[in-house]
DNA sequence: AAGTGGTCTAGACCACCAT
DNA sequence: TGGTGGTCTAGACCACTTA
């Protein structure tokens, strides 16, 4: 196991102290392990040293580690096979089409159960710029007026019908090497190819909603009448500790289509 | 503590068996909580026996209990207080508000942070009907067309501007005794009412937003002009194991607030 | 068979709350 | 002071994966 034995080398820096006093020893234990994830030490789909091992390096006990350890699982930070090990967590598509995108066929039957038709979406990008940041951009993302950004917008379609229209902003800085070429080439979804590409990690996002009638640029874009209503979403996705990392508006035709929402414990 | 024995006695029943093979022992042991708790033995606001009591009354560990009671602790079903106990938990308006109750004031800057505006919606009853389920609401509801329902309409205004419009469908049988007095003498949330009055948990929620443009309803209830475009949210409020218990149709005026959502790690 | 996570135990000690 | 939940420990044993 030599990747292995690499990786604890590596993260000693993150993992010999628990010098932080981030209240109790399990908090302080997961404040540790995303160290680790946060300055790349461990990157997406790497595999972490076995329980035993991180347990004993931090001089805690095993039950402490676990807890930490199930914190993380269950924010989406840390992935647990049985058998296998415990990985940093990949965005997959199907995280992307069942956390992020949020947009259902109509059901006639409402409690019906599982949606059938969570079909992936068809995405065409419309535009690709590199701009400066307007107030409202920079505000949400934390950069100041006028930074670059890039500026994406992107049509998505379910069943050849053009449903969604989203008009993205992201930090060029953050992004640094992003181009046309490359983000029209990614061969998986945009958060994947966050990740991977530029290992940033979406991991929840904020949204607000409300009701708009179509744009000249919606009737042009989503072919649908002037005066048709659309839900306008603006959405703020953060990744670890709670920076802010993409600004999106999305335009969403709802004649055949829901944006869809749980009401549930707060985190 | 009298009251705490007899409590005990009656859970019996609930707690002296974990023979409903749940997977692994924590699961049962949360199984056999969760029974107590819907079979109405220990009723919203009750302090449940001491964990060490539970524990050894139903033959497991401390350590396993504990577990069981974490995950109910996270569902929001059960509260625990340091030093005092762990209790069935009660719908405080907070929680309506913070967790069911979804339209803010437009923020001009998107990140600010809390939002300072959250206040308490002012409540009118617009309608208070008894009626037959048409097809939709009884599909929701898992009942049978034409079974008896309660259908009511509330106006809710903040800052004294009419913002939502709500008409809200539950079965008659389920809400037995409700009554047009009753429900305006109510001096709470209207789901702290369904739970004192009804014995009814409203734990979580579905919803299903559209765009659309006010009808001649809307326009009169709300006051807005025609062509002003709405969102319509659908929400199916479920109780405990999936039971839905509320089928609610909420119109939305955007104008000057958002319908606002989390998108974050599934549960 | 060896290594991993998954479950469960039986304690110890601490922090908080009531009286 | 006595009871409650909150944290932490040091194991044991099981289930799953890989070789």
């Amino acid at each position: 196991m030599d990747m292995l034995s690499v990786m604890q080398d590596a993260g000693t820096k993150c993992l010999d102290r628990l010098s932080q006093d981030g209240g109790s020893l399990y908090l302080q234990v997961k404040r540790a392990l995303l160290t680790c994830i946060e300055s790349r030490v461990w990157l997406p789909g790497d595999q972490l040293p076995s329980e035993t091992l991180i347990a004993g390096q931090l001089g805690v006990s095993i039950g402490t580690l676990r807890r930490a350890v199930d914190e993380l699982v269950q924010e989406q930070v840390l992935v647990r096979r049985q058998g296998k090990g415990t990985f940093v967590a990949l965005h997959s598509r199907d995280r992307y089409l069942f956390q992020f995108f949020r947009v259902e066929a109509r059901e006639e039957r409402f409690g019906a159960g599982i949606p059938s038709d969570s079909e992936y979406p068809e995405v065409e990008c419309v535009s690709f710029e590199r701009q400066r940041a307007d107030e409202a951009a920079a505000d949400a993302l934390r950069l100041r007026t006028g930074d670059p950004v890039f500026v994406i917008q992107n049509r998505l379609s379910l069943k050849r019908r053009a449903v969604v229209l989203d008009h993205i902003v992201i930090s060029a800085t953050l992004f640094k090497g992003l181009n046309e070429k490359r983000f029209l080439e990614r061969s998986s979804t945009i958060y994947n190819f966050y990740q991977t590409e530029f290992g940033i990690t979406v991991l929840h996002a904020r949204e607000r909603a409300r009701a708009v009638l179509a744009s000249r640029e919606a009737i042009r874009r989503l072919g649908v009448a002037p005066g048709t209503p659309l839900i306008e979403v603006q959405r703020l996705a953060h990744s670890f500790g709670e920076r802010p990392v993409e600004w999106r508006t999305s335009l969403i035709y709802t004649q055949q289509h829901d944006y869809v929402s749980d009401v549930s414990a707060p985190r």
